[in-house]
RNA sequence: GCCUAGGUAGCUCAGUUGGUAGAGCAGAGGACUGAAAAUCCUUGUGUCGGUGGUUCGAUUCCGCCCCUGGGCA
């Protein structure tokens, strides 16, 4: 039962937390959240994570790692996850891998080159420069690096501006992603991709979810995070799904409706996005697709294991 | 009952000095290498409330009717 890997993935509210728990409970198994947003410390409503109780009956990893002023990376994730693993394994134990941050997965399954990371005060002075001029911005990434550039539309500014960050201070990102090719993290035994085929269906356990969060009182967390000077909306933190529409509502420019009707319309739109990037994943080796309604997923799950 | 403002895309509205109409939002599809719950791309035919009239031609002008705000009685 050592160094096995199990991945469970899918969109937002389709219940990937009560498998993995299920099955942590069964296995012996750790669980390791991969979601850019549990990181944050004193984000727990909104970002669903697993309350105290559920967290002493199965250990999680990569929950509650910083403060909400601070930022994440994919590369952090990356090397987080790596110990993690490290450390579950070591204990001879399962790891299982849950979450709804498709970057993180697909870089975990496909690899992530060597880069420079990223500068926050080269990235502000750039982002300037594109809210000056997205097209000349687009046009110096041009000089640099006409690969890239080619590959990117003007207005995508987070990608321009770091494609134009390697090639001022480092070397162009095409030419890096050429010497340093990425190979893949690590593979698991099992991936398991939970699908909500009919959007209608989606949609209503979306809406459901948000009720939910809304009586655990999701606003009033909110609040609290609005009243903390150090925190703005320009923040990865703040900028998630619900603490971005709450934010502006304590920020009086949205009434309490259209911030529960702005998180509701957010929320599916992540869910879609979520969902473009399972149909490129679920076609990798040991991955299996299930209905999350299928009543014997968890059955089905441990036999595909043994 | 009278006066008044409206009834145009799923929603909020713009517009056509008469040649059958377009934005934002929503929806749908897609991209994705240190911000990813982020960022970005593509995608808009709808009895222009109904009905008669004027006109070569009406969603646009005129009459009547219906519906929804607001005001006066």
């Amino acid at each position: 039962m050592d160094n096995k890997i199990i991945a469970v993935y899918g969109a937002t509210a389709s219940g990937k937390s009560a498998l993995s728990i299920a099955l942590a409970k069964k296995l012996n198994a750790e669980i390791i959240s991969v979601d850019s947003a549990q990181v944050y410390r004193t984000m727990d409503i909104g970002t669903a994570k697993p309350d105290a109780e559920t967290q002493a009956e199965v250990p999680h990893h990569l929950i509650d790692l910083i403060d909400p002023e601070q930022e994440y990376s994919v590369a952090k994730f990356i090397q987080d996850c790596k110990n993690s693993i490290k450390d579950i394994h070591r204990k001879n134990k399962v790891a299982i891998l849950c979450g709804g941050t498709m970057l993180y997965f697909n870089r975990l399954f496909i690899g992530l080159s060597e880069l420079p990371p990223s500068n926050p005060e080269i990235r502000d002075k750039l982002f300037q420069q594109w809210q000056e001029s997205p097209q000349k911005t687009h046009q110096k990434l041009a000089e640099i690096d006409s690969e890239t550039a080619q590959r990117l539309h003007p207005n995508d500014s987070q990608r321009v501006i770091r494609a134009l960050e390697l090639g001022l201070y480092h070397q162009p990102l095409s030419t890096l992603q050429k010497v340093n090719a990425s190979t893949p993290i690590l593979t698991p035994d099992l991936s398991i991709v939970l699908n909500i085929s009919e959007r209608e269906k989606l949609h209503q356990k979306i809406e459901q979810r948000l009720q939910k969060m809304l009586e655990q009182g999701f606003v009033d967390e909110v609040k609290s995070l609005h009243s903390n000077p150090k925190l703005h909306i320009n923040l990865p933190s703040i900028r998630a799904v619900g603490y971005r529409q709450f934010w502006q509502y304590h920020d009086n420019q949205v009434t309490y409706d259209e911030a529960v009707e702005k998180t509701f319309f957010a929320t599916r739109q992540l869910a879609k996005r979520q969902n473009t990037w399972i149909k490129s994943l679920s076609t990798l080796p040991n991955t299996h697709l299930f209905e999350h309604n299928d009543k014997q997923l968890f059955q089905k799950t441990i036999a595909l294991f043994q």
